[in-house]
DNA sequence: GCACACTGTTCAATATATTAAACCCGATAG
DNA sequence: CTATCGGGTTTAATATATTGAACAGTGTGC
């Protein structure tokens, strides 16, 4: 029997109302993810109803055959109940960042005081406009989809055009930019992705 | 139905070098991680070798122990692997999603094999098409922005409606209905953000 | 030399995770 | 109605994770 110390900040993960969850939104029965993950359903069904601990390697191999990370089975499922929601965003009561030097302007779609592992952005360019970034984080990627004129996208030197209605998603953590591309003006929706901002460094020897 | 093929994306996470590391580098013996975690010390010892497949239980335990989130015991020493990406896609080469029963179509810009948080879509609406989700997981928020036509959108059974090159979120982890308003076609862009793990966040029909 | 305190490993006993098969239940046929 | 199937649960047998104690090595001081 364990004598319950007394760091036990929280319960373990209820990793079987994840797994449940998971499956569920696949459609998936426990057959379906027995085949995929060669853990027997019966112990699929043990773990999903919270009667057995299960070990990291069945875990793993869960995980695998959902096609999620481990770590993505470990979150709390329902830590804060937001309760329903619904904002209307104009263009005038958005937040936007105009850089009349550079010949662009961004509405940030996000709230800027959650954090997000993604940033959506409106970004209109004028004429000639450039939105130059620095790299972002490792692993960060962007996806840029163009519905009005057409866009050139430099990445890590490299360019590359995306046209109206058209979508491109490429590495951000190298240098890269976005430039209006022909006479017109030109409206692009651009969708920032941070990887998982877990990566707590390791302490110091 | 489906038969997936080998899944091995990569091996189970070698946990036991991690716990290593961590109690190195806070100079605790195995009995001192023993008394903190309330695992055994020889428990900890095969666990550091790789001689045992821990319990999650028992790995949670340890992070406890050692003061850090489970997630940090497992993730890979260095498995960042950057490599510069640049993706194009067109209505052609991207996986599209028809409803004609429904009247909609759905561009899936995200690849399906990357895990992510975040699902990007770009939805084409005919006059009258409707676009019914069930509830998501708790706490995820959809993002949508209307480019052509106007779309009305249903949150647990409140109706609004968002005009052309105007955008909305809202709570998606509620019944929810994308609809086309008026008699022209809709185009929006719709961004699913879930509170931390991926889920198939696709349309029922 | 010995005894001691400490490290990490390994061993026998026990608890339990895991499997494959049996089982139960609702739906859909025939 | 009975048969059959697919979904989920439970069951008996097996494998193995986990424990506490015994073991081995390593200095340290007396």
């Amino acid at each position: 029997m364990s004598a319950t110390p007394e760091n036990t900040p929280s319960a373990p993960p209820p990793i079987g109302q994840m797994i449940a969850q998971f499956r569920a939104s696949r459609n998936h029965s426990l057959q379906d993810l027995s085949n995929l993950s060669g853990v027997s359903k019966g112990m699929i069904s043990q773990i999903e109803n919270g009667q057995v601990n299960p070990t990291l390697a069945v875990v793993w191999k869960l995980a695998s055959g959902l096609g999620v990370r481990l770590q993505d089975l470990l979150d709390e499922p329902d830590a804060n109940k937001p309760g329903i929601e619904f904002i209307y965003l104009t263009k005038e009561n958005c937040p936007t960042l105009t850089s009349p030097g550079h010949g662009y302007e961004v509405q940030i779609l996000n709230t800027t005081d959650m954090v997000e592992t993604v940033e959506l952005y409106l970004v209109r360019f004028m004429p000639n406009g450039e939105m130059t970034s620095a790299p972002h984080v490792t692993g960060t990627m962007e996806t840029v989809t163009v519905f009005q004129g057409e866009v050139e996208v430099d990445v890590d030197g490299a360019r590359h055009r995306v046209k109206s209605h058209e979508t491109a998603r490429y590495s951000a953590d190298v240098p890269h930019c976005l430039r209006c591309a022909g006479d017109k003006e030109a409206l692009a929706y651009l969708a920032v992705k941070f990887p998982a901002p877990n990566q707590a460094a390791l302490p110091v020897p």
